[in-house]
DNA sequence: GTTATTATTTACTGAATAGTTTAAATAAAG
DNA sequence: CTTTATTTAAACTATTCAGTAAATAATAAC
């Protein structure tokens, strides 16, 4: 997995697997098909173990706005203090090989359609509920707007890694989301109680 | 250029361009070095003929605003009326290979610089000065969301290329850019000179 | 029209690629 | 201990890869 995500499927070698995983040859082969299902393997175990278990996370929280807002501070903080490079092993493959490969573009399209729905979407729509966040957001087309705004940090995070402009990239999907009228006035800083990873979401 | 557009770098064969290009294996090698050599005189000539006349298109527009506002709605138009699905080439290749190949990194990194500063920056402090932009809406921040979404349109019309996610991508690029005191009240919808083109940017 | 230059064809290179096979070594289970 | 799996090692296949050399054809210069 961290090698396909660091540098996609093509640009990574059986030997490259083979030096990563410390295993021989015939093991891979016997216990993982061939390259290419190794390859699908590793991206649903990424959207798993890191993307589906970060949103559940995210989900329980008490605040719904801050559930979001956070995580874009985590994935600047993640990039900027910690220095990762590789972005989002789901976005990367979305560009490599979703339009060439169904198998994949099963994955990716899932994940994108889950983030978008089951996430920003429920999120927002729990929000204004509570009256966190204010009744002008309309959750379709926010979580639309915020799922684009979080692929676009994942692309510069690999190419422009720069603090400022991340940050103004999370800066904006907290003005994407305005309080409501339940909201507190002062609001506390958005915590952060992310383990240490490498991934975006 | 098509070739590794379509497919990326590590996924276009020799025999691919040569197919493509209908020269011979030496001729290629003659005139442009190598696979390397040629995929960065590709990258530059999608970024020119492309990406910078675009831009040159758009700056000299009477409406700053609508310039910007065009883009999207034009990105969108190309990818679902006319299954536009390669993308964007410079964004493509961001992902796939700014973070292992410096050449590459420096053509991706200037042009999106270029896209923030020289394109949605100008023309944001153009339609603030003259009040066709609200004064709310800060330049320098606002610029760096709208690349982000702009990114994130051009990733999920590769992924996932539905009118109505698109649209509201495009529509939440309006939604940043709230109209000034001098805006007409019954804004024209957004006209599009835009020839046929697959390229988002 | 002859010479000089450039482009094209064809065949070839050696390296690297993904994937297989077989036998020896190791570990687990009964 | 013995049997049954599993893992390792190494050699091997056939293909594809990027890149090259030399002969031929076409073009341009004089």
């Amino acid at each position: 997995m961290e090698a396909f995500w660091a540098r996609g499927y093509e640009a990574t070698s059986l030997n490259d697997l083979l030096d990563c995983m410390q295993i021989q040859r015939a093991s891979l082969y016997n216990a993982f098909g061939d390259k290419h299902s190794l390859f699908l393997d590793a991206l649903r175990r990424y959207d798993t173990v890191y993307r589906r278990a970060e949103v559940a996370r995210r989900l329980q929280m008490p605040s719904p706005r801050q559930a979001i807002i956070g995580l874009f501070h985590d994935a600047v903080t993640v990039v900027v203090e910690h220095g990762a490079r590789n972005g989002c092993f789901l976005i990367n493959t979305a560009l490599e090989l979703s339009p060439h490969d169904p198998e994949v573009a099963e994955i990716v399209s899932t994940a994108f359609t889950h983030m978008e729905q089951k996430f920003f979407r429920k999120l927002i729509e729990k929000g204004r509920a509570t009256g966190e966040i204010a009744n002008s957001v309309v959750p379709a087309t926010t979580a639309r707007a915020l799922l684009s705004l979080l692929i676009g940090l994942a692309v510069l995070s690999r190419s422009r890694p720069e603090k400022l402009l991340l940050q103004s990239i999370a800066k904006q999907a907290e003005i994407l989301l305005p309080p409501g009228e339940k909201s507190t006035l002062d609001p506390r800083p958005v915590q952060s109680s992310r383990e240490l990873t490498n991934a975006l979401i």
